[in-house]
DNA sequence: CAGAGTCATATTGTAGACAATATTGTTGAA
DNA sequence: TTCAACAATATTGTCTACAATATGACTCTG
């Protein structure tokens, strides 16, 4: 019942089936839910990075027509999740090392950002939520399998918190609506194992310290460390990875300057 | 032969006449270059903060159909300026006060970022271009009506000029394609006076020093300082307009969080 | 055999018409 | 007079069809 969308031309190309349709869409317009599943099938890897974005395919394939697809795609591109040429369409970016830089090191100031403001304006009732999620994520530490979560999705639950308490709405926004998209995407597309649990859990106690003693110079500090650190960790991986000799074909490719 | 567009409900309303067409719109797809023209009336106040797109009205007006119109809405909302509602349409964002201080905020985070990179990055023709615009700065302070060009546009290529220097792309295009046009919609919307031009220069030429000096850590800190300034200045400027009582009408509307 | 040119095909860009929803004005009753 | 329900209008959301452009295959020539 599932169609097979294979919209790709290089070797890369792993077929992959994508969730048909809106069970019910909801709320919203059409172009808000196609939207909504594009960017999932983007970010989870199921559209494969470098694919080409086909309108007749994709609009039959959820049923719509083509208007309210290339009115969701145009806000993929502003996502940075797709890039369009005129004349020739949308393809999946692909994250290339350099790309993984300059992400993090805007994140490292966003979050640095975020994290002295949370420090600032953090209630007491915010410090409890903050340790509560700590106590979960060091109970799904201990839980062997939990080590995939804590790095996969438990990390970003902590980020997401601190974000939010911020108090800045446009700054949320632009972190959570668009970078951490692309952040999930770069994880899957360098299948990126989960690092230093252990060692991004201290970090975090760490950080929460100083939100709780209203530090945020010292809050800004360590979250600007904590994400300095865990994009060392990724380039390591990744230097180690393509070093011994293209082994797995490896995710980065065209440095590609999107011109529009 | 210039269309009125008054397109508005609330007193605040300035009828204005949009430019009508592009020229021979060059290159790329009509949606690209209403997306230009669209964004640029915004930007210059042309289409007041608030008001309404009405889509059959500015497709006559450009002469398109609403397909790629929409499409081109959609991008301003991907870049904050118009903001959708589903089934109701788009308006052009009001900044208020509140919106102001978290762009200031996130601008000093990036800004900062921007300036310790060209720090570490800038050659000496980099320095020598900056040392250049410089002097034609001054040589604009010094007559007189070079003041308002001052603050209002030499100001940013300043700043346009340090973030490309960053060798940071996506940072490039977070500031200057985004954060920059809502500055400018910011100063129009407060018809913000040209505010301390010879201490923003003395300022300039400090950040330029360090980067020259290839000193990171104080380009960053400068930087951040000498937009922490400008955003006091800006702060100050708002409260003692609207203290006196409600004088012209205050720019700064509902605090409005877009839900979606 | 290599390369350039040409043609067929597929895909994107655009237009116009219709359906669905919200907004506005009117009418009626309390 | 005020409020609520309803109807008329306008605007947004969507679909289908067509035009413009790019892509790929094919042929022809050197």
């Amino acid at each position: 019942m599932s169609i097979i969308v294979d919209n790709n031309e290089a070797p890369k190309s792993l077929a992959v089936a994508l969730s048909p349709l809106p069970p019910v869409a909801a709320t919203g317009t059409r172009a808000d839910s196609v939207f909504d599943l594009l960017r999932a099938s983007i970010v989870q890897g199921e559209l494969a990075p470098g694919s080409k974005i086909n309108e007749p395919q994709l609009s039959k394939l959820y049923g719509i027509s083509r208007g309210p697809l290339r009115e969701a795609i145009r806000r993929l591109e502003g996502c940075k999740l797709v890039e369009i040429k005129a004349n020739v369409g949308a393809r999946v970016v692909e994250l290339d090392i350099q790309k993984a830089i300059e992400i993090y090191e805007i994140r490292e100031a966003l979050e640095g950002l975020a994290c002295g403001l949370a420090a600032e304006r953090a209630t007491a009732t915010d410090c409890d939520q903050l340790r509560a999620l700590l106590a979960r994520h060091e109970a799904q530490i201990e839980s062997e399998d939990g080590k995939r979560y804590y790095q996969k999705e438990g990390d970003l639950d902590f980020h997401y918190l601190i974000v939010s308490l911020s108090g800045n709405t446009r700054l949320f926004n632009l972190l959570c609506d668009e970078l951490y998209h692309l952040l999930r995407l770069y994880r899957v597309q360098t299948s990126s194992q989960p690092s230093r649990p252990a060692q991004a859990f201290k970090e975090h106690h760490r950080i929460v310290d100083a939100i709780e003693e209203r530090d945020s110079v010292l809050a800004e500090l360590l979250m600007r460390r904590h994400i300095a650190s865990a994009k060392a960790t990724l380039l390591a991986q990744l230097e180690s990875d393509s070093e011994p000799g293209l082994t797995a074909a490896t995710p980065f490719a065209t440095p590609c300057i999107a011109p529009r």
